[in-house]
DNA sequence: TGGCGATGTTGCGCCTGTCAACATATCGAT
DNA sequence: ATCGATATGTTGACAGGCGCAACATCGCCA
């Protein structure tokens, strides 16, 4: 999942850079992990790959640009995980729900990413603005969702529907809703995932599956 | 629900302003309206409460912390709105679908406001940064999802699960994900909400509720 | 070889956040 | 009422960022 977009031969000391493109889209990554979003500068990035304030224009229009081209980044790695999840399994509920767990295991993989993506602004009435790779990981749940109901009914009602959860699931994780402790290992992760988005409406006592919260304290950390 | 915080007189033409700290959060709140989050500046706040650029510093000690007030302000809101909604109600059931249809009316009508209240940097893992009236919303929130639970399993964890619906269902309302033409009227919000907040796995043909997708397709706009 | 477009550099104007020093209004104690 | 203390607002300055324009250098292709 994790793809640092460099792979062409690292070449130093020349007055082209190769791909200067790439190497600033690594270096904000690392900054924005370093410095969070309000603290990425497209002066930083071009500091940091040893090249002048003014060469990342070469590649990106804006600043904006930049951090939409970020996004558009993480959009793929979510795209390419979530197919990854999916392709084990051909039950649509499950595949429904790898997709879900996948989701939020990016969503904490990648937090500045995650936030990026779903930081445009309210303005445009346009869905993330019309990005390609965007749109490719929306079309994937949304098949996902409209196949677990048979292909009836409205695909995006369907697709926000059953997207809502794991989304708004890794936003409150990602918020600190949840004692950190349960989010460290790979196993703690699981059952919260697991209990928060499996059925809210608690079953009449005793027909449900495992007690989540129970279940989710028995773990050995 | 739309208290623009500016009740004492206003008074201009005076070397003091009265009430500079709510002037100032009004005045932000139309500049984040008008030109998105990262075209508030301080100085535009400031130039349009017809004061000096460095006034704002006696109110708030950085740009953050005006956000983080006015995002403050939006938790209390959303406190009162979660309120009322519930009043009406006694089963913890209906209470707590009173609140998911609250948070996303209130995520629709104050969409700035919900996104710097969920804005806050992932780095600190403290929830909201500690703030009061983030803390108050999320109390009420916990206690109606306990509540559904019959006070059994953990509080935390019931919070996070009952709550990522409806924050997820806002989130993507206003990335734009469904067609805006079916959250404009008042119904027509209603029943996107209903089949979105609705079961999402769909039970055994026939066993469960009223088939979402279908439902929402049923209204007249 | 020579020219052209792509890429990178330097320098600049404007804006912003923030601080320090100063000015003015408000309020409490005398 | 007066006078200082305190809160509030102003001016001016500095560092730093964004983005443009003019210039430099490289790679490519006729």
């Amino acid at each position: 999942m994790n793809l640092p977009t460099s792979p062409p031969p690292e070449k130093t000391d020349r007055y082209h850079h190769g791909d200067l493109r790439a190497a600033l889209l690594d270096a904000a990554v690392v900054l924005l992990a370093e410095r969070g979003i309000a603290g990425l500068s497209l002066r930083d990035c071009a500091r940091r790959v040893g090249v002048s304030h003014a060469a990342p224009y070469r590649h990106f229009a804006s600043k904006e640009a930049l951090l939409a081209a970020l996004a558009s980044q993480g959009f793929g790695w979510l795209y390419a995980a979530g197919v990854a999840a999916m392709a084990p399994h051909t039950d649509p509920v499950a595949r429904l729900d790898a997709y879900g767990h996948a989701y939020v295991r990016f969503a904490l993989a990648h937090p500045h990413h995650f936030r990026l993506m779903f930081a445009s602004e309210c303005d445009r009435g346009a869905p993330a603005a019309s990005d390609k790779a965007a749109e490719s990981a929306y079309v994937l749940l949304r098949d996902a969702a409209a196949a677990v109901n048979g292909g009836r009914g409205d695909p995006d009602l369907a697709a926000v529907s059953y997207w809502s959860r794991p989304h708004g699931l890794a936003m409150l994780l990602l918020d600190g809703r949840i004692a950190p402790e349960r989010l460290g290992s790979d196993q703690a992760l699981t059952q919260v995932i697991q209990a928060a988005l499996g059925d809210d409406r608690p079953a009449p006592p005793g027909t449900g599956p495992d007690e989540p919260a129970s279940a989710a304290q028995s773990y050995d950390g």
